[in-house]
DNA sequence: GTGAAATCGTAAGCAAGGCTTACAATATAC
DNA sequence: GTATATTGTAAGCCTTGCTTACGATTTCAC
């Protein structure tokens, strides 16, 4: 049993993956003139698949905190990607949609996407692919729990102290 | 054949997971008082598996710029958990090495991350585990040489230009 | 009904993890 | 010996996230 850590453990390889695949991301988004960061792409993307939410909907869909979607919407707005209209029936919410200019875009965001990924997983068949996603949706979930945890655990010592 | 991109695709959870076990992470650092970030840990872990490297060779390994090591390194040693040594073979040189201190700090990243990763993927098999460890350690080797080609591609760009 | 408490979005500012460009010191090749 | 390449550093930037504090609403308890 080493008592070195391994600097190939699992935790670091899927860093490493992460973000190497970032930077992919963004070369080829800007090779490709579409004028987003991956952060933006993301957000635009999730916005596109749940049409007329509100934020505060859509960041807990993204797993971030809703003042870091804020500054993602701000930027999106102001290149005109995405509107945000007031909720009829709540006056505090804002329901945001994308826009017609944002069609070509999102078209482009999923053929870089598709492109990029079949290289970088050239040499994993269709079905062992499939096998981690999964897994790796999975982890994620438990993340997600953890999170959650963690939190409660936290407020419970500063209510409780 | 759907034109939207789809949120969950394989690149979209990759970048959930990571972002999610490096938060995940410094908590349990910070809970901990370790007094490091990730990236230190990380950094300080990939040291003692190249005891006595110099920093190039260090940041090629990390896949990360010279210069971005050269940041970690001088939080490192400003706690006093590594050493720069001149290399005696080469003035311009210097030797990386952890100092007796970091030897149990490093101890404790490895307990933190065992315990953490084995919180994280509660309900995949070992044999899976393994699986799928070798299939992301494929994509980052596949990330890799994209990066190479890519930055071979503008090398080549700007010397004929 | 009304007053206290929760909720939604925003403002402002900070941290971590990266990068690039420019440069000084040293080594190496011719 | 002079030109070129390499090592490390300085300085400053970007992206992606966070927190804390706040105003405007809405909702709930009474």
């Amino acid at each position: 049993m080493s008592s070195r850590p391994d600097p190939d453990a699992l935790g670091f390889v899927l860093i490493d993956v992460a973000r190497m695949l970032r930077s992919a991301f963004e070369r080829r988004i800007a090779s490709a003139g579409l004028g987003l960061t991956p952060g933006e792409a993301r957000t635009l993307v999730r916005i596109a698949s749940l049409e007329g939410s509100r934020q505060f909907d859509i960041a807990r869909r993204m797993g971030i905190e809703p003042m870091t979607l804020s500054t993602y919407l701000d930027r999106l707005q102001s290149l005109g990607l995405i509107e945000r209209r007031p909720d009829p029936a709540d006056r505090r919410a804002k329901l945001i949609f994308t826009t017609p200019a944002a069609s070509a875009l999102i078209t482009g965001i999923r053929t870089e996407q598709l492109d990029l990924m079949q290289q970088v997983t050239s040499g994993i068949g269709a079905d062992e692919l499939a096998q981690i996603h999964g897994r790796l949706k999975l982890l994620r979930a438990n993340l997600s729990a953890l999170e959650e945890d963690d939190a409660a655990l936290t407020l419970a010592r500063e209510t409780g102290r």
